[in-house]
DNA sequence: CCGCAAATGGGCCGGTCGTCCTATGTTCAC
DNA sequence: GTGAACATAGGACGACCGGCCCATTTGCGG
């Protein structure tokens, strides 16, 4: 993955996605005023994927939450596709879980959306540029004083389970999609009663929408 | 559609509330770029509200989702103490009973984030220019097809007992706080899940949350 | 190496929930 | 004034949920 020449490479080549077209227009110029070439525009995680296929940017900016695919998972599998093309994680939500679960997947940096559009092109730039890789740390310190050092106060299984719950799943559907018996499910949803100090689903879910680590959808 | 005399006003003064600072800052170069004055951003409710007050903004650009204190609720406050001031409502989610609610509030105009910066622009212009209130057909239009007009789809009770739900109680105690049989709180759920096309409580409470009949506390 | 947290699973039981009937009184519009 | 919608309420039943035991495996940190 070195590619040390080709410093005369003209413009950088970005695709942007995000589901919302506002954000879109607003990152286009931006960029596109910073001496940065817009190739695409995706609106979800899945077109984002095929763009970046079809496109090869050389960096992607990507939203998390976006219909049909979320962006973590397009990060994944862009990263795991196509490894050269670096991915710049933007997020609505300062959930400082979602910064790991960016670079697990094989991000290069992580924004959320109350930085700057300066700090954005600066990031982009920057990924571009050099080995610049954003570390946990610096993304966390990005995000401003979040909360100190939690995230999710649930496993990443029990926040999987949650989200399901959320999306309309019954314990039996939870259990048969993510091919566990109802009894596991169960015993999560325990777990994550007592940790989200809920007793039922209903206020679980609430609860996790409140915090920040459920998504309506 | 005749905009004839005071063309005279220097600059149409703007005030810009979101908590994302990214759309902000995207919203305040559009507007700037189109001739318009931004005066001032706020990040919550609270302060779109103190700053209406205190710079007197000609419209106020409002987003719904925003900590403190929604733009719903913003929006009603500077209309009801600055009734001169116009209000254009954004929102993120295409709910219908959120334009019902923002008109009510005293909104201007309601658009939601999957349009152009252009179009923002350009509502803003037309609602600072002229007469041009967008009644709830037009705003209904854009956001697509939607249902007539109504807020909520449920009867008061049912809006009640929903967000007792939502609040924690369980179906007894709904019953217990409303002094009402817990088979009358049952009954009101039954139709509750059916015109919300929820099949149990959970999901009934997040339909809630979605059309913004239900608050989270 | 040992412990601990996470993920998996089983059984049991009482209580709640969701659905199916039916029924009565009130209110409001046509 | 007659029906439609709303709010009230009961019974019965099966399914699901939540709480309480428990066990095994895996992986990570001290």
């Amino acid at each position: 993955m070195t590619e040390p020449a080709l410093v005369h490479a003209p413009t950088t080549r970005v695709l942007v996605a995000d589901d919302h077209q506002l954000l879109r227009q607003a990152l286009r110029r931006a960029l596109e005023d910073n001496g940065l070439t817009v190739v695409g525009e995706a609106a979800d995680g899945e077109e984002a994927v095929r763009l970046a296929e079809s496109l090869r940017p050389d960096i992607v900016v990507m939203d998390v939450t976006m219909p049909v695919m979320g962006g973590i998972e397009a990060t994944a599998i862009v990263h795991e596709h196509l490894p050269n093309i670096r991915i710049v994680v933007l997020t609505m939500h300062d959930e400082h879980s979602l910064v790991v679960q960016a670079v697990d997947a094989g991000a290069s940096a992580f924004l959320n959306k109350d930085c700057s559009l300066q700090q954005v092109v600066e990031t982009v730039i920057q990924v571009a540029d050099g080995e610049v890789l954003l570390s946990p740390e610096i993304a966390a310190n990005m995000l401003g004083a979040m909360t100190p050092a939690n995230g999710s106060p649930l496993t990443k299984r029990e926040d999987e389970i949650l989200q399901a719950i959320a999306d309309g799943s019954s314990t039996t559907e939870v259990a048969r999609d993510l091919f566990i018996s109802a009894k596991t499910v169960k015993n999560h949803l325990a777990s994550i009663y007592e940790k989200l100090d809920a007793r039922d689903r209903t206020q679980a879910v609430l609860s996790g929408v409140r915090i920040g680590i459920v998504q309506i959808r």
